[in-house]
This record gives structure tokens, sequence and C-alpha cells, in this order.
DNA sequence: TGGTGTGAACAACTTCACAGCG
DNA sequence: CGCTGTGAAGTTGTTCACACCA
């Protein structure tokens, strides 16, 4: 880390990229492999070389020339950069099918991130406890519960009719970024944080490709 | 649909807009809203008013200068583009939570997709049948099935470590697109369409913005 | 020697600005 | 008059090609 001025022009794909590289390091460290090189995580990545040398010479040196990096601590660099040092503590809003298999999906605390508390709004769920140990709370409570448990990041697993409300309800109860899972695109105040996480768009395109490739 | 020359270079971008601006004028279709210009929509969808302007031009001139577009009559125009003047038959790979949750999201038909064949490779789940009537056939019966109920697309929601089998086998068994929801990088053939849906990257995202707002 | 780091060329996408038309 | 459709300008992201160094 060097050069902060740097920082303000990194491309969004650049970090996506680097969350896929991390992917593939971590395989690669628990398979024992000690280096690898541009062109050798390129064919795993589906990235061009060049693209990856230049992704990770926007935060520093990490290479050996005529060498490669060192998987472990291109790895670590990595996680630090897309600050992955700590443990994201994380509201999941909606219990329904989706949340249920977001809570589900257990790799979650190994890669940095953990669902601390989780609400909804149907009074049948609202109180149970879930396997995992944590109590379904209702939205009203949002505010107090936010603020105890010190949760940064929003998921919504609601219907899109819900989901603005609850991005406004979040919003208000000091959450700093969101990731949504409904298939609206949320109005939220400048510098607020949210990726969009939408199937059906994807299922558009391929739609669109299978048309296109019987023309 | 004027020149076929023009297809070959439309930025996928604009398909995925194509996909949300499509979201917006059903919802204002029900509405009743009869017309609707290209600096509404853009307020609703976050993208520039020339941007939707051009996206459309790509395909044709849907527009009356000095009025707008009629929402009905792009809202057509826009599902026969994406290819949803019929139902795309899917099959669903792996019954899991993320298997269950995307069978339960009960608007696909509506939007132009169904899940017509479900697999798995548990034998406590095989052969039984879902609400919706499926019954979940094994792995090995792949290629039968598929031929038979003619799938087109097919969804991985199975863990990382299968997802490259379960693509191999549906890519022998004759599919011709995939959605991937397993967090790996899929090497497929030339030709073949693939899209991916990977919230981990979109948190690691999130991560990095919560992380550079503090510095 | 062989692979990184990087300026320079290139390609792709977005926005501007305005002519043109209903 | 007002909004579309679109060339031209601007911006952003990617790839090439090679100097440089372990």
């Amino acid at each position: 880390m060097r050069d902060l001025m740097k920082f303000s022009k990194i491309p969004t794909a650049t970090i996506t990229r680097l969350s896929i590289y991390s992917r593939y390091l971590e395989a690669m460290a628990q398979e024992g492999v000690k280096i690898v090189a541009s062109d050798k995580l390129s064919q795993k990545c589906g990235v061009n070389p060049a693209q990856i040398r230049k992704d990770l010479a926007y935060f520093g040196e990490f290479g050996i020339r005529g060498v490669g990096y060192f998987v472990k601590e291109l790895l670590f660099e990595i996680r630090r950069i897309l600050g992955l040092h700590k443990i994201w503590r994380m509201a999941l809003v909606g219990m329904g099918n989706l949340g249920s298999a977001l809570l589900a999906h257990q790799n979650f605390i190994r890669q940095g991130y953990e669902f601390a508390v989780v609400f909804d709004i149907d009074p049948g769920k609202v109180g149970r406890r879930l396997p995992n140990g944590q109590i379904i709370y209702h939205l009203d409570e949002m505010e107090s519960v936010i603020a105890e448990k010190e949760i940064e990041i929003g998921v919504i697993a609601t219907p899109a009719a819900k989901a603005q409300m609850v991005a406004n309800r979040l919003i208000s109860a000091g959450i700093r970024a969101i990731l949504n899972f409904a298939p609206i695109q949320l109005q939220v105040p400048e510098g607020l944080a949210v990726e969009h996480v939408d199937f059906t768009v994807k299922l558009d395109n391929l739609a669109y490709q299978l048309t296109m490739a019987n023309t």
C-alpha cells in the first residue's frame, strides 16, 4: 500500500476479479502449491494474464520477476485489500426460502462473513430460534438490534414489494452496505454501498443468447 | 428489426438493461400508465436517458419524437428481443436449500421460464415427488430425460466441487445454456452460453467498499 | 532465462449535444 | 414545443509488447 491516490480510480471489475483470484489461490494453497504465475492463474480464472498483473499492480508489487507469485502471500495480500482480515457482521432480512438457503451456506465464516441477526415480519416466524442459535427478530426491532450487535451489512431477501421499505429501515438503523436479492433497483442515499444479485436478469441474458444463436 | 449486421456488436450490458427496463415497464403497464419517456424510465432504473434510447435504437425505432414510448408496445418489443415470447424449459440440478428456493420462486412462469425437471444425486431425494408435481431424477438419467423433455437451459445449484462434473454432463446431454450458482468458473466449449450468479463476489465488493470508506 | 510491471495502443462502452420529426 | 435518434466526444477498461530484474 504505497500511494493512496491510486485507490480512487480502481475499476469495480478489478475488485470482482481479486475476489475470484482469491478463491483459486485458496484452492491452490490447500493443494500445497507454493508458487503461481499469472499465466497459470489466467487459465483457471479465464482472465488475461496481463489483466491479472495490472489488477495486482494497483496495490503493490507482489510478484517476483522470472518466477511468479507466492500463493500464500498473494492470498493474504488480496484478502487484506478486500478487507477480509476481520469478520463482517451481517443482518439477514427475510426468512423465506432464499433466506434459509443463505443461512445454510456455512462457508461464510471461513470467508469472513457471518449472519449475526435475522429479521422477518411474519408473526409465525418472529421469536423462533434457528439451528445456528439466532433468534428471529421483528422488523420493528431493527433500529436497536442493529446498533447493539454492530451490524454493518444488510442482506435483503424479501419479496420485491417490501425491499425498498426494508432498505429504508436498514439505512436509518445505520447500516453501511446492502446486498439486495430482490429484483428492484434500490433508491439509496449517495455513498451507501449497494450490490445487487439478480438471477432473472441473467436468465434473460441466456434467453437472448439462445434466441440470437438461432438467427 | 432492420439490419441483422447490427446484432453482432450489441453490448452485454445493453441486454442486461433491457431486462431491467422490461421489469419497470411491466409495473407501469399494470398501473395503467400508457406512455413513458426515457427521462422517466431513467429515474426508475438509474440509467442515463441517452443510454436507454441508444439501447433501444440497436433494435429499431420504438418511440415517438416529442412524446415518448407506448408502455405496452415497448414491453412487448423488449420481450420479443430477449426471446421471451415462449416458455423456456429448464433443468434444475441440486435440490439443496438453494434449489428449493429457486423452485419456490413462482414468478418464473409469468416471466417466461419453467423448471421442467429436477436432478439430484442423493438417494434419499431421488424419486421423490415435489409439490409442483416434478419427480426428482438421478443424475445418471440426465441424458435421456433432457432429450425427452426438450430442456434448453441447465441451472446448477450444487456444491462447487460437483459443478464442473454436472456442467459436463449437461453439455453432453445437449443443453445449450447454463446458469451457474456454484462459486467456480466453469470450463465450457466455445459457443455455449453461461451466466454466473455469485453473491460471495458481491459481498467481497461490499467489504472492499466499506474498508476503503474508512481510509 | 522467464515472468513481472507498465507505458502506450487499442477496444468498448457511456454521455453529450443537437438535428430532426411528430 | 418536446423527446427521440444518433454522430461525435469523452471516458473507462483491456490487451499488447517489451524493458527490467530475480
